[in-house]
DNA sequence: CAAAAACTGTTTCCCTTGGACACAGTGTAC
DNA sequence: GTACACTGTGTCCAAGGGAAACAGTTTTTG
C-alpha cells in the first residue's frame, strides 16, 4: 500500500531497496536513463518497452517490476532529462536571473528535444520540473510583483522558450533557423499574392538565431515596465 | 505523378474529382472532419483509422484511398481545425490587431485542444496555418519593424497562446485555472522548505484566467517599446 | 455495343506495441 | 530448513497502422 507505484510516488517518493528476494538488476533511474538515451538518439517514438529493455540486456517485462507502465516511464525520463534547475546566484538583478534561466532551459530543451512533445497534456510533475519553477519564482520575489503575476511571467517565458526550441527542433538538423524559412519559402513560391506581407517579411535577410533573443527581450521589457510602474 | 498524394499535395493541391470509376463515397474533407469530431470528443489518442472509418460507415482500409496514412490525416485535421484566419480590418492599430489575433487563436486552441499536441515536431504546414501567420505579419507591416522582427513577434505571441492554452487544456475540465494551482499545491504540501518562494506565490489569491492577458500585455508592451524607439 | 481501363470499397494478412499472467529461480526472515 | 517476498522470463492477447489481392462500378475507347 505504501509502495503502490504511481507516477507521483516514483517521482517524489524515496527509493527504498527491497529487503528480501534477489538483488534487482536494474533501478528506476537506470531505466529512465536508458529511455533518455534512446529518445535523444532516435526520438520519443523510438522509445519502446522492448527497445529500452534490449538496451539494458533484459526482457521487456522485467521493466514492469520497476515501472507500472510507459506513461510513468516517460514522466521519469522527463524529470531526469530536465535535470536540476540552475543556480542563479551569480546573476545580479531579476532580469539577469531570468535571462540566464530562460537560456538554460532552452539548452535543456535542445539537449533533449523530445521533452517538448513529451510535456504536452496532463501529466505528473516531478521535483526537478518544480525546481525550475521555483528558481524563476525566486528570481522575481521582491520585485513587487504579486504571486499570480510572478507565476504568469514564468509561464510566458516558458512558452517562449518552448516555442523557439520547437522551431529549432523541427528543422531537420544541420540548418538551425534557415529550415523553417526555407520550408515556408517553398510553399510561398507562386503564391505571393495570397500571402503578400508574409512573402515580403521572409524575403528580408534573416539574422540567424535571433528569434530567441528578440522574444525574450520583448517579454522582459514588458515585465520591467510593470515593475518600474510599481516602484 | 501529378496525383502522388503527399501531405503537401493534399493540403495545397486542388481537389480534383476522378473521371472514371465509381463515385467516391467520401472525400478528404469528410474524413478530416470525422477525425476532428473524434479528437474533440475523446482526444487525439482516440483518433484511429478504425474509429474514423467506423464513424463514416466504411472499412478502415477505404480511408487509404483518400489519405496515404495517419500522419497526413492528422495534418489535414490540423489545418481544417485551425480554420481560416480572422479578418483584422475592424481593429485599428497594430496592437489592437495582434490582441484580437492572439485571442482568436487562443479560442481555436481551446475549441480543439488536441491541436496542441498535434502541432509539435516537424510536419507539413497547411494554407490555413500559413494564413494565420500572414494575418499577424500584415498587422505588423508598416510599423517599422524589419521582416525577421515581425516573424519573431508572431512566434513569441504564438508561443504564449500555446502555453496558456496548454495549461487550460491540461486541467481536467471544469476547473479552468484552479486545477494547476491545486495540483502543484498538493505537491508542495509539506515541502514548503524546498520550494519556499513558489509556495508563497501560490498562496496568494489568484485572479482567475488572468495569465493569458498578463503575458499578452507584457509581450505587446515589449514590442511597443521597440516600435516607439524606431519612430 | 463490347472490352479495356481507372477507380472504388472490402477482405485477409502481417508487424509492432503495450500489457496481463503464470512460472521458476533467488535471497532473507523466522 | 522452510515459508515468503521478490526477481526476471516466456507465453499470450488486443489494438493499431498498413500492404496486397480481390470484386464491383463507371467511363472511355474501339
Amino acid at each position: 500500500m505504501a509502495a503502490e507505484k504511481t507516477a507521483i510516488t516514483l517521482l517524489w517518493g524515496e527509493r527504498t531497496a527491497p529487503k528480501r528476494g534477489p538483488r534487482p538488476t536494474l533501478s528506476v533511474d537506470t531505466i529512465a536513463a536508458a529511455g533518455i538515451e534512446i529518445a535523444d538518439a532516435d526520438g520519443l517514438g523510438a522509445v519502446t518497452m522492448h527497445q529500452v529493455a534490449k538496451r539494458l540486456g533484459v526482457t521487456k517485462m522485467a521493466l514492469y517490476r520497476y515501472v507500472p507502465g510507459k506513461v510513468e516511464l516517460v514522466a521519469l525520463m522527463i524529470d531526469l532529462a530536465l535535470g536540476q534547475p540552475p543556480r542563479l546566484d551569480a546573476a545580479t538583478g531579476w532580469r539577469s536571473k531570468l535571462d540566464t534561466w530562460a537560456r538554460q532551459m532552452f539548452d535543456r530543451f535542445q539537449a533533449h528535444p523530445w521533452t517538448l512533445e513529451a510535456t504536452v497534456g496532463a501529466r505528473a510533475i516531478g521535483p526537478n520540473e518544480l525546481g525550475w519553477m521555483e528558481a524563476a519564482t525566486a528570481a522575481l520575489t521582491g520585485t513587487g510583483l504579486a504571486g499570480p503575476e510572478i507565476l504568469d511571467t514564468a509561464a510566458t517565458l516558458t512558452g517562449h522558450v518552448r516555442m523557439i526550441a520547437q522551431q529549432v527542433a523541427a528543422a531537420p538538423a544541420g540548418a538551425p533557423e534557415q529550415a523553417m524559412s526555407d520550408t515556408i519559402g517553398a510553399l510561398l513560391a507562386g503564391r505571393e499574392d495570397r500571402f503578400p506581407t508574409l512573402a515580403t517579411a521572409l524575403a528580408a535577410p534573416t539574422g540567424k538565431d535571433q528569434a530567441f533573443d528578440f522574444g525574450l527581450r520583448c517579454i522582459l521589457d514588458g515585465v520591467e515596465l510593470l515593475i518600474d510602474r510599481l516602484n
